[in-house]
DNA sequence: GTTAGCACTCTATCTCTTTGAGTGCTAAAC
DNA sequence: GTTTAGCACTCAAAGAGATAGAGTGCTAAC
């Protein structure tokens, strides 16, 4: 496995995925950098065929990577050149949200952004709420026997909900009740929130505190929201544009994306891209998917992945991919310790 | 245009419906209740031809309705079969949540019923939150200068925002501004909450007060929100199993989903059903979209629509149509008045 | 070790033919 | 006057060769 055999398969792979057409000896040979001919580009061929690094459609065509080839390019031979600082702030102002950068809505613009700029489908799944802490924990009336429990944590995440109690409370009642909660959630973490510590806080409360219960329940129900893993999608629909890439698979993709936290949720760290074998369940035939971790601190919180044919200019992606997540981290870890800054919550 | 003519118009619709096929004479006369030879059939469809509302693909092919005929046929013809009281009881538990019933959920579980019934995309354009009235404002401190703006809606939507202030309230500023909010908000209607209504609110704040005028800003922002049409999709992905539809103009359809809203929100009573073709700009070639209104009381407030293929099993969708605009018509003109029963809102 | 030359393979494309469903028209039957 | 059987005609879709061309593997020369 001489230098020269891995500059050929490097070049099989890039005009692979320029051209979509098996590669010839003849394209290979008159290309720059290579200064060999057609015939020796043709022994060599055979030779990575047979190592498993490329293989043929049918006799007399040209080659395409396999897996294998794919992989060896990704992890020894291809070369992403450094992004170039333009390209570095054309990314941060795609990352600038139309409005105040909450965790939430850097990850959602990393996510449309990477899809666009791809134009593949972009995913992540962020499980970094789960990491922050109970800032404040407040009880609002808002109509007859109808009360808003109102939950903000440290990354900014604020999240509401209605319950409506047997009774109205009196203004003490409200008031001692908010204490008790104050006292006992905030500066909690989410992920400590379990249901079970929920329904120790519902027993330790007294009888007549016991009307309150579904507020408890309220917010048993928000911390579980706050503890599952959000999946968010974006350019899905540029899979349909992919030729290689069988619609009835991605439809079945697109339904079937739960399935998909498995793959994010495995733990390793830098990039790892992940090949959909058509016989897999549930990943589409022929597509790749690259994965990146961002972290808060030293701690994993979630996952960026982009979705694509396996033809895929991996040189291009997988340095946004990086690059974003590793933005994530920074901006994230950075403003972990701070307040809430500016946040929306929308129904 | 006698009687036997619809009746083999109709026939050729529903005919082509089931198998996507050109229906021929054949097909025809053999069919039950029809009782006329192949030859008779034949004379008539030439005549549906001439009046425009068959057309034939190829000359030795046979007849498809053209939009005209499924005009005919949606408008006088068909005969769509009441539902069964077993029927809307399914139908009834699908509109049901998994959770308490709020005008938004209610909404969006039949968009997704709705699609799942009929293997269609669903659409809904929803501006009820415009008509329903600000029954509370509160502001919240949430950390060191930041606030949170929460405002409550009679229709039981819940909206907050975080506001960055310049400094940090005291009690007194926090109690007085709050009650300078809800005499001047709580009661007004939503569509009255005008970005003018609301600068005259700051206009009117004396100097001191002016710190806070990020908080009203934070109002605005989110009222402008509720005065937006809510658009809600499902079931995009059945379009991609439907052969009728070309995959690329569904991609551009789901890129430009917005544009929608100008069909959906035409004034109009009863059913509308918009025919695609090919040349209109957005609409997908061949599509078919099936409009109902939903009122509040005796307001138009949203448009419930199924998108599928021209060739649409329409004595079976539009009752199903018919039967969720009335059902959400009901069921939100009757809570209308009630103070927001429970009610969830996430980030 | 590299290269030119050559026979070989296999797909994609084109043309030509065949098949069959469906039609329109005419003349007979009702 | 309306309906029907019969028949010639049309046209797309499917199949059968035939052809072209890209690409290969192998061999022999450099």
């Amino acid at each position: 496995m001489n230098e020269r055999k891995l500059k050929i398969l490097a070049a099989v792979v890039e005009e692979y995925v320029r051209t979509g057409e098996p590669v010839g000896s003849k394209a290979i040979s008159s290309l720059p950098g290579i200064g060999v001919s057609a015939a020796t580009v043709r022994n060599d061929m055979a030779m990575l065929e047979q190592l498993g690094y490329l293989e043929q459609p049918h006799t007399s065509a040209g080659r395409v990577p396999t897996i294998n080839g794919y992989r060896l390019y990704i992890e020894e031979l291809m070369r992403p050149p450094a992004l170039p600082d333009a390209e570095r702030e054309r990314l941060d102002s795609m990352l600038e949200a139309q409005g105040p950068l909450t965790e939430e809505l850097l990850i959602q613009n990393a996510t449309t952004a990477l899809a666009e700029l791809t134009q593949c489908a972009a995913v992540v799944s962020d499980f970094s709420p789960k990491f922050s802490v109970i800032s404040k924990v407040e009880v609002i009336p808002a109509g007859r026997r109808v009360y808003v429990v109102l939950l903000i944590t440290s990354g900014g995440s604020i999240k509401n909900k209605a319950c409506r109690l047997e009774f109205d409370l009196t203004n003490e009642q409200l008031g001692q009740f908010s204490e008790y909660l104050s006292r006992n959630l905030e500066g909690v973490s989410v992920a400590d929130l379990s249901d079970e510590r929920m329904a120790n806080l519902t027993a330790a409360m007294s009888a007549y505190m016991m009307t309150m219960a579904p507020l408890v329940q309220g917010i048993c129900e928000i911390s579980r929201d706050l503890r599952q893993h959000a999946l968010m999608f974006s350019g899905e629909k540029n899979l349909f544009s992919c030729e290689d890439l069988d619609k009835m698979e991605i439809v079945r993709f697109i339904e079937h994306k739960d399935e998909l936290v498995k793959l994010l949720d495995d733990s390793f760290s830098g990039i790892r891209v992940v090949f959909g074998e058509s016989n897999d369940s549930f990943v589409i035939g022929n597509s790749s998917m690259i994965v990146s971790k961002y972290r808060k601190g030293e701690q994993n919180v979630g996952s960026l992945g982009v979705i694509g044919p396996m033809r895929l200019d991996y040189a291009k992606v997988i340095p946004y991919l990086e690059y974003f997540s590793q933005k994530i981290t920074d901006l994230i870890s950075g403003e972990s310790t701070e307040p809430p800054s500016e946040q929306q919550d929308d129904v």
